[in-house]
DNA sequence: CGGTTCATTGAACAGGCTCAACCTCAGTGG
DNA sequence: CCACTGAGGTTGAGCCTGTTCAATGAACCG
């Protein structure tokens, strides 16, 4: 389980940087936003790697050396408990962003789901460098912003919300995630074991399992093999992960239950 | 229930700048990292106003004008489901920064529960001022990452503790708050009352009293008076919110709780 | 004081957890 | 081609933590 040492590629090169330019997916990549005659001044503090599935990237309490951008593949963002009780807080995706320090140490782990290309920014330049390209630093903040509105969102599901509303709220996250990448919808795929969304909705793995089944004999969705997860009722839904319970019946013939559109 | 209109006091002044940059309180204030030369820089998008407890200084949703300071007082960050739930996302207090946007909107709202002081910087040119002044850039960025964390540390809580550890971590947040604010802490205050509590631990007001008791019963704390809390044992205190349930002095007697805790 | 809000305590209920058995499927090798 | 294997997933029964509903008590403010 302790994973080794990361296999580093290639030190900066012009068609890395591109590679990290064309990450444009989920808003912006970072790089994406540097102009386009400024590249030369991020190139030196930059570099490609690559992470196998289960491999650490970052361990939490570790001192910061580096922050990421992944190019290609997925991860999971997670914190510890000594005795053995983790939770997600997040999935990243190709394009996010990850690995500032809060007082010069890494606050969660990261672990790689599957295989996975980086993109590595040396800390110790980084400020000098977002001194220097504004757009940069701005680009920044305003993921830095996003994942911390994400955070939020997730407090009120972890807090207030039922094993369904949670689970109807995920699916429509992935959902959304991949519409942005451009990856499939209409069946869509779950990069991510039953275990690791257990972790991140804050239940258990059984509990997943027959949410899930419940989700399908409301026929909301419609489960076609162990990651591939097909929306029947996006409406139906929403309503649901929002706490719009309110006429879900198991939607009686005539009845659509989801006619608030919500907030 | 519904807040009125903020009550606006005076435009920038010289001295309320120095107000703002007074409060170094936890880490530093944001105008306190402005270099001394260029606070004029900085002048022209800020503005002090106050909120009574209970008014609404954002709501969720808004579109974004303003990013705040909190100069004294106390606030909370919510989210809501249509139903009534409420999620606490944190509590802000003097020096805490809140209020910027996502998408151009509010990600929450944001209430006051105390007579509160704010500082305002106008948003739409808070984006040139911070390209200007990266010293400020770089100290709001740093508070970004910290809020993140804090809120990474609330997921794991919510997620995966107990109630009664998920208190126990409570109180010594609150603890190191006071103490980093300069305020009393051996006898420490509440400022909130056991609903918000609840809200923010994600439980009810009748768990966080009965689980209050129990801490009292466990010789960890002393409950003075409704907003008024004594530790009896930090460490206790601490292997309590970390699961390290371990040697809790006395124990035995009939509570075994959860031991195994392999998922 | 009396009224209102906030807090404590009790009893019954329920959602999700635990433990355990069983199933499914992909990969492997005979 | 099929049996074996092991990880991941589903299903069931009983239990426990925290909720719900309700009554009582304590504090604050006119």
């Amino acid at each position: 389980m302790v994973a080794g040492v990361l296999r580093l590629v290639v030190p900066a090169t012009r068609s890395m940087l591109d590679g990290c330019r064309s990450c444009h997916a989920r808003s912006l990549s970072l790089c994406g936003s540097v102009p386009e005659g400024r590249l030369g001044e991020i190139a030196d503090i930059v570099e490609t790697m690559r992470a196998r599935p289960h491999q650490r990237i970052i361990v939490e309490g570790d001192e910061a050396r580096h922050a990421y951008n992944i190019v290609s593949g997925a991860a999971k963002l997670l914190k510890e408990l000594p005795d053995g009780r983790q939770q997600i807080v997040g999935f990243l995706l190709t394009g996010d962003f990850f690995g500032l320090p809060v007082d010069g140490v890494h606050p969660c782990s990261v672990e790689a789901i599957a295989e996975t290309r980086l993109c590595r920014f040396r800390l110790d330049q980084l400020d000098v460098v977002l001194g220097r390209i504004s757009a940069l630093a701005a680009a920044l903040r305003s993921r830095l912003a996003g994942d911390l509105a994400a955070a939020q969102e997730q407090m009120l599901s972890l807090g207030q919300k039922s094993a369904l509303e949670r689970l109807a709220g995920f699916l429509l996250q992935i959902g959304a995630q991949a519409d942005q990448l451009g990856l499939p919808t209409d069946p869509m795929r779950l990069p991510m074991t039953r275990a690791d969304i257990a972790d991140y909705l804050g239940l258990t793995l059984e509990t997943i399992s027959r949410s899930l089944g419940k989700l399908k004999e409301r026929g909301l969705i419609t489960v076609l093999g162990r990651h591939d997860i097909a929306f029947r009722s996006v409406a139906g839904l929403t309503d649901l992960a929002q706490g719009d319970e309110a006429s879900p019946g198991f939607a009686m013939e005539g009845d659509q239950g989801c006619r608030s559109a919500g907030s």
